[in-house]
DNA sequence: GATGCGCTTTAAATGC
DNA sequence: GCATTTAAAGCGCATC
């Protein structure tokens, strides 16, 4: 069974929600705007992503992750 | 080819997008602890989210496809 | 620290994964074209995609989330 | 407008799909039975997982991927 | 060892 | 074909 909550509760918690989805919204229009920005002066956007994903991880990881991928890749004969 | 940005630009496109990748998190976090609180009183999450998701559509739409999903869902013996 | 498995052993295990995943994509171009086929004939392929999800849950459980959406959308006064 | 599709058609391509994809979730479980024996061997999974998807990648576009996201981390300083 | 759940990441699909 | 949006998969954790 599910929802035991007093349903008159629910339009606050729902509102909360939907107004912080709200500001989600605006900023990610915002990161689309930075992007076609860039994409204007001749950047590549997807390559800016993964730039930015690589610099949001934790750099120990990052190492790690990629020392790893090595040993497999070579393993595998993709490093010849 | 790709890249003909001046890459001296880069780590200002960079910097501003990951200042609003952070802000989305933060919301992200917020939004997080509301389904939590809601949770600790009984809601069901998933099902708020469900609704959500329909608030947030177009009402025309929303009905547009309910009304269709009623007749393919008729149309294979679902709905007797 | 990762990767004790003796690496010698790797390229069968890749390697069985990657024909399992061509039989995979094989499969997808399959539903890609009886979509297609029927999306040539009039049929709305999101709806078709609904339906077949919904065929595909367990029935009891889809009754329970029909019955707590509709709870929560009267609490939203969404079914006035 | 969505659905002139005449509907006693509809079972037969629902039920085509249906059974695709009872194969494909067949082949899922074939991969993850793959990926649980190499990790009980000592493999790190999410390792082998991203050799592959570089393996399924056309090498070209993997080299050039490469190439661009190291002139960006350069720019970024990410490579000192 | 397998089940469920929440979160993250990845892949697919839709629409322009 | 490309970009956005949406759905699915995978992973870690907790539990039984």
């Amino acid at each position: 069974m599910s929802g035991v909550g007093h349903n008159s509760q629910l339009p606050s918690f729902i509102q909360r929600v939907e107004k912080l989805l709200e500001e989600k919204d605006a900023l990610s229009e915002d990161i689309k705007e930075v992007f076609s920005e860039a994409k204007g002066m001749g950047f590549d956007v997807p390559a800016m992503r993964r730039v930015i994903r690589l610099r949001r991880m934790d750099p120990a990881k990052r190492k790690e992750q990629a020392s790893i991928d090595e040993t497999y890749m070579l393993a595998m004969g993709m490093l010849d």
